[in-house]
DNA sequence: CCGATATTATGAGCATGGTCATATTATGGA
DNA sequence: TCCATAATATGACCATGCTCATAATATCGG
């Protein structure tokens, strides 16, 4: 048993970096799961045997890539930070981790991560996990400064900001992402504002 | 010609008329360009002739929708409003004309309209346009209250804010869509204080 | 009215993501 | 060691968005 378990994750291995490297030669869409497939040996039917999904398959990557995010934040802090550098933090060392995979993301951020989805119904996917995991990081370092549970309406606005800037970030070819970075301080400064205002009823709507 | 001009159109409505049928009755992924096109009594490939793709035709219906709605504002406006007034009343009125298809829109513009599509190259595409003609006449109602040329990262951000706004809504089942409309509210004046707000240098980036 | 040419309609066919009945292989008990 | 059963791999097959060679039709000069 041991061995079989071994085999399959050595078969998982191979198909995530078969994937990979299809992905970032011929982009998500031109990349078929049959040649993913053969470049990792085997049948096209049993690569949806370890992924659900093509999108499942390189939302994985995304995923995985990601995993180390919060650890690298933490090996760079000081202890002082204010939330908005926190958050800054978290999210930058997201996207150095994510960098390798820019050449293809925008096409499966596309699919799976427009802020349509976030409300989408259903068994969580590999989408779902990617915002869960990114959301329960930002919880935690919202609780470590002291705000305790945002509005349903302001963590709608956190992931709409921050689809915003990974939209740009995806297609910012500057050396360092350097505008990519600019946008994001700026959304997280909006953000951190809307979480200090006090909540107030609306003065002009006039809807029919 | 004019005989098969006037054909043309007609064809054309009855695309139009019978995608919307069944695009509502049965959801934008489930109903199939055969079905339309059998619908409207036309060979599948002929429904190609007239739309370049499933998605184009989905946007058209949802883009001849909001044609009329900047007409709708217009119509209720005393002359004295506010920019964040004016945009919000540009954009709930097209919210009310989009209303008929809110069971299918989140599907469509989950696929073209994310944040991440709006600076992809290439020829525009019903998308494009939706997204042109959008940003066309809040360009000018930004004008109309003295905002010469706003940033491209401010009007990305607007185009952000909208989009989440156009998430919540679609999945908005509150009677008038209360909801969708504070956060409407919340986002423009968001939109309108960054607008306000000089420009400054950021501080806390930590970029590698 | 006819025939040449341009325009439009057609549906068989293609590519591809995904399914599933079947074949293969691994496991564990006797 | 050998068999029964469970887990896994396989690739033919399906659905569907879309293409394209061909057929049908409209237009227009003579």
């Amino acid at each position: 048993m041991r061995i079989t378990a071994q085999a399959k994750q050595e078969t998982r291995r191979r198909i995530l970096v078969s994937a990979r490297k299809l992905f970032v030669k011929n982009g998500f869409d031109q990349a078929t799961t049959r040649q993913v497939a053969a470049a990792a040996g085997i049948a096209t039917g049993t690569l949806f045997n370890y992924f659900p999904s093509k999108e499942a398959l390189a939302m994985s990557l995304l995923s995985e890539a990601l995993e180390t995010a919060p650890k690298d934040h933490l090996a760079r802090r000081r202890g002082d930070e204010s939330l908005e550098e926190d958050l800054f933090g978290h999210i930058a060392a997201g996207l150095r981790r994510l960098a390798p995979f820019r050449s293809f993301a925008a096409d499966v951020l596309d699919v799976t991560m427009t802020p349509l989805a976030m409300l989408r119904d259903g068994e969580p996917d590999a989408a779902a996990r990617f915002r869960g995991r990114h959301l329960e990081v930002v919880g935690e370092l919202l609780a470590d400064h002291g705000v305790r549970t945002p509005s349903n309406v302001a963590m709608h606005l956190y992931w709409t900001l921050y689809l915003g800037v990974l939209a740009f970030w995806s297609r910012d070819g500057s050396p360092k992402q350097e505008e990519t970075l600019a946008l994001l301080d700026q959304s997280l400064r909006l953000f951190v504002g809307v979480l200090k205002e006090k909540p107030h009823a609306p003065d002009h709507r006039r809807a029919g």
